[in-house]
DNA sequence: CTATAATATATAAATATCTATATATAAATA
DNA sequence: TATTTATATATAGATATTTATATATTATAG
């Protein structure tokens, strides 16, 4: 279970999340499936942008593509994507919290 | 909260979990602290490796150093680390039940 | 069948990351 | 102080990723 093979696919996964932009595709994606145009100009980048990163989102499993007519809306594929982010939310939180105190524990 | 400043820092973190060979030496400190040298060898990597690896995981805050004489124990910083390894893990084993039932039901 | 709108893909240039090798540092001990 | 052990860092070559631009596909409307 814990091989070397299996440690290639999560690096593979997490790949995946790690890029800001699909982070906040991601994010918007938690209040329910949206367009590939409506997620460019929310994230203000390039349709051709947009759709690379869901065909790489797409691709790894994490999102899923519905079309309608020249529409395409994505959406999540398991809600644990969004615990996944929750925590590396709050991993973060701790970091930054932990980096402050050092920081005033200094100037002070 | 949401902004891509925070989307940004967000994404360095997954990136330092975007690695096999970290993964693996994160898997090894849920046991307790290890020492450099004792993760290279588990992870039959060169001990520069390892301890690239491990300075990398040190400046995103994910693990801390003791040194106890020429040794230097690496653990891991955050409890949560673990959970979030545990919940990727949980994303990874639903996208690969999911590939292996279209794969049966297309070779029906 | 042509034109249009939405999305997808291909390619190249710029940037970043990993690995390996060599060298450097830090602490202990002779 | 010289040597040894454990760890850390610097650098370069190989590989991978991102972004931008252009082109292609898919489905609808006329």
């Amino acid at each position: 279970m814990h091989n070397p093979e299996m440690f290639k696919l999560k690096a593979e996964l997490c790949k995946t999340f790690a890029d800001a932009k699909r982070l906040a595709i991601i994010h918007e994606l938690r209040a329910g499936e949206k367009l590939v145009g409506e997620l460019a100009q929310t994230l203000q980048i390039p349709h051709a942008v947009a759709s690379r990163h869901l065909a790489l989102l797409r691709n790894r499993g994490v999102v899923r593509p519905r079309r309608e007519g020249t529409n395409v809306y994505y959406s999540l594929t398991d809600p644990k994507i969004v615990a996944a982010c929750d925590i590396i939310h709050e991993v973060l939180l701790n970091s930054l919290n932990k980096n402050r105190e050092m920081a005033e524990r200094l100037t002070d």
